[in-house]
DNA sequence: AAGTCGGGGCG
DNA sequence: CGCCCAGACTT
């Protein structure tokens, strides 16, 4: 039986009951696909459900702030695919007509949009023979066919492309990249993969020659780098506080956050604060900074380690910030705002009045 | 070709 | 801790 069959029959047999399923609209598919770049299903579903809830249609989506949409999409990380998300709805309804390209190649040139999605929207919706590659099928492929060329690699990446391609079965595309893509999820996991019950095993490269656990073969990423990030928490008497809107285009950009002091080192007192403030806050005001956790918090990122603390400042009002060239805002309704998941924490347990 | 961009879960 | 997850985009 060819290799593509038995994908399959594996697949007939052990698929998941997932919602993008049960559709070939490609709206929702669009925006699960989305959803999932580099991201476990079961992180992403409970997304998926608040979405399709909150915009039923992509004109829902396209008519909704961009503020809006981050702050749904609070939590789930890589904002940009959110800020590209909106971006190509409003693409789709206001240039499209509410209606998405048709083709592979016309749908790589939605923001957000790249060669996994477009196969993926392409053959789930409109059943062109496009071979999906994400993380799963590299793997299955890696270990079936013995292949150590790394996956991130130039080469890696096309050759493992070709490849996906060939075995594609092309009477039934939707189906069968559905099917590699669970079976890399459910059976060919990435650890303690489950062998022993493989209908692929007789013909495993990696199986037979022991090399399961070295595949598939990755370059190494470049270390992660250290930094303190200090959150003034500047409170007035009538509860308002101090926010700002990230816009470099760095991390978090575009999602709200306290008046942030990044220092080169561990700060502990206000006088470190004021040595290290660019945002030309009054010295009057960060003496009275209090520190909120003596521990920083860690909070690990993919490429970042970052040392947060949090300093509360009780004043009577916050005239002063006329007198500052940052566009801080005043806010009684933090919650409204999209911030990173290490504030959302700290409001959460700090536990403003409301 | 290498960096950047989140957050969570697992061994 | 290190690795991985239905990757895309920038430099």
């Amino acid at each position: 039986m060819k290799f593509h069959n038995k994908l399959i029959d594996w697949y007939l047999v052990n698929a998941r009951d997932l919602p993008w399923r049960k559709t070939q609209d490609p709206y929702p598919i669009w925006l699960s696909e989305i959803m999932l770049q580099q991201t476990r299903i079961s992180q992403g579903l409970p997304y998926f459900f608040k979405f399709i809830e909150e915009f039923p249609t992509v004109f829902h989506l396209a008519n909704a702030s961009e503020d809006q949409v981050l702050k749904l999409w609070q939590g789930l990380g890589y904002y940009s695919r959110a800020r590209n998300l909106h971006s190509t709805a409003k693409h789709v309804a206001y240039n499209l007509n509410g209606i998405f390209p048709n083709t592979y190649k016309e749908l790589k040139t939605l923001k957000g949009v790249g060669d996994y999605t477009a196969s993926a929207i392409a053959s789930f919706c409109y059943r062109e023979p496009v071979a999906v590659v994400d993380g799963n099928v590299y793997r299955v492929l890696s270990r079936f066919f013995g292949i150590d060329t790394p996956i991130n690699s130039t080469e890696g990446v096309k050759e493992f492309k070709n490849l996906a391609q060939k075995l594609l079965d092309k009477k039934q595309p939707h189906i069968y990249n559905q099917a590699i893509m669970e079976f890399g999820a459910l059976q060919c996991s990435p650890k303690s993969p489950d062998c022993n019950s493989c209908p692929l095993q007789t013909n495993c490269v990696a199986f037979q020659q022991d090399l399961i656990s070295s595949l598939p073969r990755k370059l190494k990423k470049t270390k992660v780098q250290e930094k303190f990030y200090n959150y003034l928490v500047i409170v007035d008497s009538r509860e308002n506080v101090l926010i700002e809107k990230r816009t470099g285009n760095g991390i978090w950009k575009n999602l709200y956050q306290f008046p942030l002091i990044e220092s080169p080192k561990d700060c502990n007192l206000p006088k470190d604060l004021i040595s290290f403030d660019e945002n030309k806050i009054p010295q009057e005001i960060l003496e009275k900074a209090l520190l909120y956790n003596e521990e920083p918090i860690k909070h690990i990122l993919s490429h970042r380690k970052l040392w947060v603390k949090f300093w509360v400042i009780n004043i009577e009002n916050l005239n002063f910030i006329e007198n500052l060239s940052k566009s801080f805002i005043m806010t009684n309704q933090i919650d409204t705002f999209a911030v990173p998941v290490v504030i959302e924490k700290f409001i959460d347990t700090y536990g403003f009045s409301k």
